[in-house]
DNA sequence: CTGTCAAAGACTGTATACAGTATCCAGAAC
DNA sequence: GTTCTGGATACTGTATACAGTCTTTGACAG
C-alpha cells in the first residue's frame, strides 16, 4: 500500500500573504494610490515582517509591484504597449500549443475539450468577471491538454499579470453565445490536424480578444 | 531631457548570493549530489541565514533546485520529455520574436543583426561554453530587437534553466561555420517578411538544435 | 520668497534568536 | 535479528532586534 502524503508541499505563511495579496489586488482592496508598506501590513495581519516581505519581493519580481520612491510599494502601471505585448506573447504560448496539440489529433482529448468548453460557458447571468474567468479556464484547459510544462507556466505568467493590471476590468461582457462558437471552432481546427492552420486561428482569436479590449480602454476613456 | 537614473536598483545581498549560486551551478561546483543547506551557505560566505535563504527559494521557485527531502535544498533534476517541452516554449517564443521581426522588416535593424551575428561568432579556439554563450547572445539579440519584454522575460527563464541544468554539456562543439550560415539565414527569412516563413524557419532551427541535443544525450549514455 | 542644510522619521535590509517539525539513530522489546 | 519507540539532531520558518539609507520637513541664510 502507497499512501500519498498527506500535504505535498508545506505551506508557508509568506504563500498565504501572498495570495491574499493577489486576491485583494484583483477586487480591487488595493488600489494604484494605496502604497504597502512591511510593517503596516505584517501589523495588519498580526504576523512578523518576515513573511510579509517575502511576499511583496516575489511580487515585485513578478512585475505586479513596484518599490515606490519614498519606500514601499506600489501596483506596477502597464501601458498600452505593453497590453499589446502581453497579448503578442499569449499568442505565442497558446499558438505553439495549438500546434501541439493539432499536431497530436488525439479525439478523445479533443471531445474532452469541447465538453469542456461547453460546461465552461454554461453561465446564467454572468458578470464581467465570470466571463473573464471562463475564458481564462478555457484557455488554460487547451493548455494543459497540450502537456508542456514551461508553456503553461508562462500561461499562468501571463494571465496572472493580467488580473493584476485589472486589464480585463475595461472589456465590455460581450455575447457569450458568439464566443462559444469561437471556442469550438478552435477545437474544430486542431481536429483538422493543420498546424499551420491552427497556429493562425489561435492567433486570430487571441488577436480578437486584444482588439476588444483597446476598444474597450478607448471608449472607457 | 531624461535622465537614467544612477542605480536603477539598489543591490541586495540576496541578489548576490543568488548570482554566485547560478554560476557555482553552471560552473559544476555544485553537482547533483550537493544538499544545499541555509546555514552552512551562510557560514560559508560570511553573512546572515536570511539572504541565503531569499536566494535559494527564488531558485526554488524558478524551478532550479528542489527541496530535498532531509532539508535542504537540491539540484533539480531533468528528464529528456523536459528537455523536449523546453525546446517546444523555445520555438514558440523565439518563433514569435520572428514573426514580430518579420512583419516589421527594418532594414536597418537587420543589418545590426548580422553585424552581431558576425562578431559573435567570431571565435578561436572556442570552447563547448564559448560556442553556447555565443549561440544564445545571438538567440537573444534577435529576442531583443523584437523588443517584446515579456517574451524576453521568458527567453530568459527558458534559457537560465537550461543553464542551470547543464542541459547544454552534452552537445558536442558543433561546425561554428555551419551555425554562422544558419544564423544569418535566419536574418534574411526576416527581411523577406514572409510572416509564416519566418517562424517555420525559426521553428526549424530550434529543432534542429534539439535534435543535436538528444543525439548529444543519447552518445554520452 | 527661494535655496540650502540638518535633523527627524520612516522603511528597508541584515542579523540573530526562538520554536517547531522531520529525520535519523540507538537501544529496548519481541 | 528485526521492529518499534523514544530522544537527540538538524534544519527550517517566523519573530524580533539592529543598523543604515533615503525622504521629508523645518529653520535659517541669502
Amino acid at each position: 500500500m502507497a499512501l500519498r502524503s498527506i500535504s505535498t508541499q508545506r505551506r508557508r505563511l509568506a504563500d498565504e500573504v501572498y495570495d491574499q495579496l493577489v486576491t485583494a489586488i484583483m477586487d480591487r482592496d488595493i488600489g494604484p494610490d494605496d502604497r504597502l508598506v512591511q510593517e503596516k501590513l505584517a501589523a495588519e495581519m498580526e504576523i512578523s515582517r518576515t513573511p510579509v516581505r517575502e511576499a511583496l519581493l516575489r511580487l515585485e519580481k513578478e512585475g505586479v509591484l513596484n518599490v515606490a520612491n519614498s519606500g514601499g510599494f506600489r501596483l506596477a502601471k502597464i501601458s498600452e504597449e505593453e497590453i499589446l505585448e502581453l497579448y503578442q506573447a499569449r499568442a505565442a504560448i497558446e499558438g505553439q500549443a495549438a500546434r501541439i496539440l493539432a499536431a497530436r489529433q488525439d479525439p478523445e482529448e479533443l471531445e474532452a475539450l469541447r465538453a469542456f468548453i461547453i460546461k465552461a460557458e454554461t453561465l446564467e447571468n454572468p458578470t464581467t468577471r465570470d466571463y473573464f474567468v471562463a475564458n481564462r479556464s478555457i484557455h488554460r484547459q487547451f493548455m494543459d491538454a497540450a502537456g508542456n510544462r514551461f508553456l503553461l507556466e508562462m500561461f499562468d505568467m501571463i494571465w496572472g499579470r493580467a488580473m493584476a493590471f485589472h486589464l480585463f476590468a475595461a472589456i465590455e461582457h460581450t455575447d457569450i453565445s458568439k464566443s462559444l462558437g469561437d471556442h469550438i471552432a478552435l477545437v474544430d481546427v486542431l481536429a483538422t490536424g493543420d498546424r499551420a492552420q491552427a497556429l493562425e486561428q489561435f492567433t486570430a482569436h487571441i488577436q480578437d480578444g486584444f482588439d476588444l479590449h483597446i476598444d474597450g480602454i478607448r471608449r472607457s476613456q
